[in-house]
DNA sequence: ATTGGCACTCAGGTGGAGTGAGTGCCAGTG
DNA sequence: CACTGGCACTCACTCCACCTGAGTGCCAAT
């Protein structure tokens, strides 16, 4: 069983191991933190510590580090977030505010949390969910394709290239934008394939090709679940102390890759306000296990989407918690 | 003076290096590749390179390896574009075909090339220029907040956030959209500042809003200038053999900042066709010192922006310069 | 111009000794 | 019963000395 003072113990040694990345014994920790004991005492809480799988000795007789399950446990029980200065909050502010578009807040968003923290900052694409048809556009880029722009009432936009089998001319194109618009602006992204598969069909000699359009419109309002990333400080991995054991390739291989990251970040996906974190082998996910992930939920028009940062399991919680959190709040209220 | 033999060994110093990561001595040179003398004599030889500042012994009495003049000889003269298999042809033309969008064809493009070679690719956004304006779409995200969606006839989509001083309804929207389409629609989009300008007011009421919503379009036009970067495999510096001394860092933070990158992608900007390889110190910008940059234009709608890719100066230059190639002549005929 | 021979250099690997932080255990104490 | 001081032991790391082998520059001979 594990003691008050264990867990003192065991904060203590979460937070001079993320400050010093060394091993901690139990004379430094008696140095450090004046517990009221000697060191031979420490040692036994240590074993007790090390009996529950909290901490782990690298080595026989060197000093301990947290496992993942201590780290656990510290993030659960034992640290309080810590507030972001003020001068941080307007920082982020200034620098959030001055965006141009969607895209960009996004990008300014990983931006300021990597640079904030010194990790991996991720934020995922809200889905376009409950967001209605403004305009749809359909451009003519040659004789047999074609541009669809699908214009959402809360601003987001997304494009896709058609192939027609048959020729297309621009008045075509017009007649098109024309019905086609007619029957979906103002509907549900959910509503519009049902409501495309209804409409009568128009004139004959453009069925293929209307065929084709709906056919990719069909393609466009799925796609969009499946969200996207942006991400930014992959450099931060490489800091010269870097805390990765063994080659950092599969690691970044995983980041560039997004599948994982982005699986892992849908799973989390719960209420706003609440910050996640999982740590290690909790996410067994390949080239994923020596990491965190902090994430908390951010609103746009209504949909809550992800946002966060990725280090190494030795990271400063609390720090970081306060920053994904300062951040999602901040972004929600440019959002909503 | 360095003689046709000479030459000969440079380039066999670099293929062996470039092979083998090791520097090159005089034995094994003539063991790999049986000149008709013995190694004394490729050692004069080399002295004569080194001489010339072509190769050099990275520390007394140790093989040589090529300086960054060395590989632009080699590259000059001495190597021959070794064709990409038909597999390997065949690969690009599937993975590119069948891209959905524009944005997904540049992604797909990167992805390519990185897997191809083993290194860094990019891929620099085409500026809009003699594109014209196909429509202009103004969504209302909140009553001081509007959002302008700009379509081209080439089918490229940018967009921007407005913060207008007054309040919008949606009926202003509407009045707004038609005014504005009908005098810039058709327009080339160098055309469109100079139109707005000109352009009669209109409601009075609106005009506030009128004034910021043309101060943004313009924006829009100007900021394509400055254009955008994709790119792909960063994870490949990292692989278990790198050629980089020192920390990886400043490297990685240069090609995720972009900037650096794109300045020197610009400076490239020539005819198409021809394959621009910068080597070294020759772009002494911070951080790619030892890099080597191989690219070339593709063109889009007429406009020539840049593909190529990034790695260590000790690259395989004839396969990546093919490489490049392959890809940029792809990506130009599903282009244009 | 080319060659074989020779003395020299130096990075990298190997192995042993020493150091120090840290441990587990135990007997003793308030 | 919780805590303590003491003690023997472990083991990663560093330092140093030594060796090896690939490679060099130079020179006299062809």
């Amino acid at each position: 069983m594990v003691s008050q003072r264990g867990l003192d113990v065991l904060r203590a040694i979460v937070q001079d191991y993320v400050s010093s990345r060394e091993p901690v014994g139990s004379k430094s920790l008696v140095d450090r933190h004046g517990f009221g004991v000697s060191a031979a005492t420490i040692r036994n809480d240590m074993a007790a510590l090390e009996e529950e799988h909290l901490i782990v000795a690298p080595h026989t007789s060197s000093g301990r580090i947290p496992t993942d399950k201590g780290y656990r446990v510290f993030v659960d029980h034992l640290s309080e977030v810590r507030q972001l200065s003020s001068t941080q909050r307007q920082g982020i502010e200034r620098f959030l505010g001055e965006s141009d578009d969607f895209d960009d807040l996004l990008a300014r968003t990983v931006r300021t949390l990597s640079q904030l923290t010194n990790q991996v900052a991720v934020v995922q694409y809200p889905t376009l969910g409950p967001a209605r048809v403004q305009h749809l556009e359909i451009v003519r880029l040659g004789p047999t394709r074609l541009m669809s722009v699908l214009i959402t009432d809360n601003g987001r936009v997304e494009q896709r290239l058609i192939e027609t089998r048959a020729e297309v001319t621009d008045e075509d194109v017009s007649v098109l934008r024309s019905r086609l618009n007619a029957s979906i602006a103002g509907k549900q992204l959910t509503e519009v394939e049902a409501v495309l598969r209804a409409a009568s069909p128009g004139q004959p000699d453009l069925a293929v090709v209307e065929g084709a359009l709906v056919q990719a419109l069909s393609e466009q309002v799925q796609a969009n679940r499946q969200s996207k990333l942006v991400l930014a400080g992959t450099a931060n991995l490489l800091k010269t102390e870097n805390d990765f054991s063994g080659s950092l390739y599969p690691l970044l291989d995983a980041i560039e890759e997004q599948v994982v990251v982005l699986k892992l970040l849908t799973e989390m996906q719960v209420a706003a306000e609440v910050v996640n974190v999982s740590i290690g082998r909790e996410h067994a996910n390949s080239g994923l296990e020596q990491t965190s992930l902090v994430s908390t939920g951010y609103s746009s028009a209504g949909e809550i989407s992800q946002v966060g940062l990725l280090g190494p399991t030795r990271m400063d919680y609390s720090g970081n918690i306060a920053a994904v959190q300062a951040v999602a709040r901040y972004l929600s209220t440019l959002l909503d």
